[in-house]
DNA sequence: GCCAACGTTGGC
DNA sequence: GCCAACGTTGGC
């Protein structure tokens, strides 16, 4: 069992949109950089949780938590002229772009500030908290992961 | 809307 | 294979 932290913006994907759509699942498509691709096709396992997170949004933070409920297999948004996600480069015989599906999991009570995480002692060597980080898509300890539902499951 | 960080592209 | 230019991310 691996732990992750998958970014989201709410304005175009929230964590209530995955918890309304049909079986609460949902093809996390889009990804363009190589170091998530391969932590989407090399390191993820089906039922991994994940820490839902809302980027690009006031305030940013955990949302939410989700489950993957796929392996990955070749995003198909990379072969459509008409996406936004289209990549020339990939091609069905050789996809360079592979997603994985989402699930819903678990609600929080509350949302998890990034201004509360920066502050937590267990989440000082988190990746998603280091300067300059721009990763959609981070691994998570253990550790991180619980200190974090802990939180989004108390009072405000 | 600004801008720092950082990944990608392409000329050489 | 270097690196400047450019585009994107995402907090503020």
């Amino acid at each position: 069992m691996k732990y992750w932290l998958m970014k989201s913006e709410p304005d175009v994907f929230s964590f209530e949109d995955l918890k309304s759509r049909p079986g609460q699942t949902e093809p996390w498509d889009g990804v363009r950089n190589y170091q998530a691709r391969n932590f989407m096709r090399d390191d993820m396992q089906v039922g991994d949780l994940i820490l839902f997170y809302h980027s690009n949004t006031n305030p940013p933070g955990v949302a939410g938590i989700a489950q993957v409920a796929s392996e990955a297999y070749p995003d198909p948004t990379a072969f459509d002229k008409k996406s936004k996600y289209y990549d020339p480069k990939s091609n069905p015989d050789s996809p360079r772009w592979v997603l994985v599906d989402v699930k819903y999991k678990a609600d929080l009570k509350r949302l998890v500030a990034l201004e509360e995480m920066k502050a937590m002692p267990e989440l000082q060597e988190m990746r998603v908290l280091q300067r300059g980080n721009r990763l959609s898509i981070t691994p998570v300890t253990q550790s991180e992961f619980e200190a974090i539902q802990k939180a989004g499951m108390g009072k405000a």
